[in-house]
DNA sequence: CATCCACGGGAAAAACAGGGTC
DNA sequence: GACCCTGTTTTTCCCGTGGATG
């Protein structure tokens, strides 16, 4: 049944992007200066989760190497490199100016300082989630340097302007952006579908089905290939050459529930059990949760360290908080 | 309108990490 | 190996803001 299990991954970058044409050639326009050793201007891409920044971002680096020989590109997800030391460091490992970067032996500001003596090619660097950015000083710096010119992702574009200071809210303002809207049905069941011819024996599933994945998916690339994927898997271990309907209905709920159980998995322990809290109650308010969450755990964090864990959870799509003050409530997505 | 909670920004403190020294 | 040093990361403390409530 899969001839190719790689295709069928999130993280495969398809060497041709549908239906992302428009957005694609207008990141490649404004991205073209760099082969003329000229800066571009930063772009913004915003847009809900699933909807292909990532991947554009990612293709648009492939390209890049492939025609532009003196170009650098960088990726950094600032959800795991939050920290201006972890990101800096990412980005300088990428291009190679780590060696000898020692905590102890490095003064405060010497990563700016690797960074402004970058006298490589210049370099692109992406910042996926860059809302996640706790210190927004590197932004600046990027943006000081002629060599780097940035691409900025993130789910709502206020979230990159919010956390931004001054200094640079002003010069974002005139950047360019690129809106990424949620995938008709139709674009994600031909997505879908180039999987399919990719990575699955002929035959494997029909267009009706694809569709009802699609439906079940809501625009979202993300759930839509989780839920193929767990159809494939169900028939490939049941040796069967053709995905039933049976198997896809099984799989909507599976797929859905692997791309929650993902998030679940990064939650350290303490996060771990505010969640099952809020799962035991369906509907909860700030000082039961606070309460409930003290008695089930050995040695308990501040409630302002709480309020933070909730926070990120909120951010990872598991937690719903509804209400800004005193009308909060805590309930799982769903 | 006073009071009560809850939130979340910011600063400061505490904990941690990876190196060196004796 | 116990101990120190320095920069990073996590946690806590303080507090202004704001909706809800009586």
């Amino acid at each position: 049944m899969i001839t190719d299990a790689r295709v069928l991954r999130q993280e495969f970058v398809p060497g041709d992007l549908e239906h992302r044409d428009a957005e694609t050639t207008y990141l490649s326009e404004t991205l073209a200066p760099i082969a003329d050793g000229e800066t571009p201007e930063t772009v913004i891409m915003h847009g809900p989760s699933g909807v292909g920044k990532t991947c554009v971002a990612k293709y648009m680096g492939d390209q890049l190497r492939q025609k532009v020989l003196d170009a650098e590109f960088q990726y950094v997800n600032c959800w795991q490199h939050y920290s201006r030391y972890r990101a800096l460091h990412r980005i300088l490992e990428g291009l190679g100016q780590t060696l000898d970067i020692h905590r102890q032996s490095t003064p405060r500001d010497e990563l700016f300082e690797r960074l402004r003596q970058y006298d490589g090619p210049p370099c692109v660097v992406v910042l996926d989630e860059v809302d996640q950015l706790e210190d927004t000083s590197l932004l600046y710096h990027l943006h000081e340097l002629s060599q780097f010119s940035m691409i900025l992702i993130a789910n709502r574009e206020e979230a990159i302007l919010r956390t931004v200071d001054e200094r640079l809210t002003s010069r974002l303002t005139g950047s360019e952006r690129i809106r990424f809207d949620a995938y008709h049905e139709d674009e994600l069941v031909s997505i879908m579908a180039a999987r399919v011819r990719w990575g699955l024996v002929e035959n494997a599933i029909q267009e009706e089905q694809l569709r009802r994945i699609a439906d079940a998916a809501a625009g979202d690339a993300r759930i839509g290939l989780s839920i193929l994927r767990s159809a494939a898997r169900r028939a490939d271990r049941a040796g069967d050459d053709r995905i039933t309907d049976g198997q896809i209905e099984t799989a909507i709920p599976a797929g859905r529930e692997e791309v929650r159980q993902k998030s679940i998995e990064t939650l350290i322990h303490h996060q771990r059990v505010l969640y099952r809290i809020i799962e035991d109650h369906s509907e909860i308010e700030p000082s039961e949760l606070y309460d409930a969450y003290r008695e089930r755990v050995e040695e308990p964090k501040s409630d302002r360290t709480v309020r933070n864990y909730l926070t990120k959870m909120v951010h990872y799509n598991l937690v719903i908080a509804d209400g800004t003050s005193r009308d909060r409530i805590y309930r799982l997505r769903e």
